[in-house]
DNA sequence: ATGGCACCTGGAGTGGGCTCCAGGTCAACC
DNA sequence: GGTTGACCTGGAGCCCACTCCAGGTGCCAT
C-alpha cells in the first residue's frame, strides 16, 4: 500500500517569500494566535503546511483591505470553532466588505480632488 | 470710506465641526507645523481664518488618502515656500495619485476575494 | 460673585502593529 | 573541526498619529 503523497511542507523563508509577511511577523501572529501553533522539525524549526500558507493567503487579503488585528483573531476563531459558525462568518465578512466598498468610494472620491489639484497646479505654470 | 468685509474667521469648536478633525489633532498639527501658527483673540485662544480652513481640508484629503505625515510636511513647506515651488508640488501629488490609483486597484481585487469568500460560505449553508 | 464652559499649555500616555536584539541551537559545507 | 547561515526564544524597543491630563485663564449668564 503506497504511503501517501508527502504533504507539501514550507520552511520560513519559502513562507516569507511567498506571503509578503516578515518573518517576524509570521512569528508573531503565530504568538498572538492569528495562526495556530505551526508544526516544527526535529530541531524545533518551524515547518509551514500547506494551509498554514493558503490561511496567510487570507489574512494578506484581510490586512491588506484594513481589518484590524482583532477582527482577524476573532475570524480566525469563528473558522477554528467549526461549521456551525459559518453564518457568523458571514456576517463579519459582510460587514468587512461593506467597510472596503465604503472605502473604496471614498478613496476615489478624493483621488479625484488631488486630481483636480494637479491640473489647477499645471495651469498656473 | 468703507472699511473691508470682516475676515470669516473659525472658533476651534467651529472648525472640529467644518473639518471632521479634533481639536487635540488641530493643536497638534499646528505644533508640529503642518498648520502655521494661527491668529489668537486678546485671551489667547485661536481664530482660524478662512484659509486655515481651507488648508485642512486639503490635509484632510490627503490624510484619508493615506498620505504620511512627514509627507504632508514636505508638502506644506513647498506651499509655504512660493510659486517657484510649483512644480515640486506636481511631482509630489502626481506621485501620490499613483499610489492612490494602486491602493483603489487593490482594493478592489482584494475586496473580490472577499466577495468570493462570501459566496462560497453561502453555498456551503 | 459664582458657576459653568470653552479654551489654553506642556508633557505624558496610548494603541496598533510590528521590528529588533542578544544569546543560543543545529546542519552543512570547506 | 571551524565557520557560515538559517533558524530559535523572550522580551524590549520603535514608529506613527494621535489622545489625554492636570492645572489654569477668561467670558458670560444667573
Amino acid at each position: 500500500m503506497p504511503c501517501l503523497a508527502p504533504v507539501s511542507v514550507y520552511t520560513p523563508a519559502e513562507v516569507v517569500e511567498e506571503t509578503g509577511f516578515s518573518l517576524d511577523t509570521l512569528r508573531y501572529y503565530e504568538k498572538i494566535g492569528l495562526l495556530e501553533p505551526v508544526e516544527r522539525n526535529a530541531a524545533g524549526q518551524r515547518r509551514f503546511s500547506q494551509e498554514d500558507v493558503g490561511w496567510l493567503g487570507t489574512i494578506r487579503c484581510l490586512r491588506d483591505t484594513g481589518m484590524p488585528i482583532a477582527e482577524m483573531l476573532r475570524f480566525a476563531e469563528l473558522v477554528r470553532a467549526g461549521d456551525h459558525t459559518i453564518a457568523d462568518r458571514i456576517a463579519l465578512l459582510e460587514e468587512h466588505d461593506r467597510r472596503v466598498e465604503a472605502q473604496i468610494g471614498n478613496l476615489i472620491e478624493r483621488k479625484r480632488y488631488v486630481s483636480d489639484k494637479i491640473s489647477y497646479y499645471r495651469s498656473v505654470l
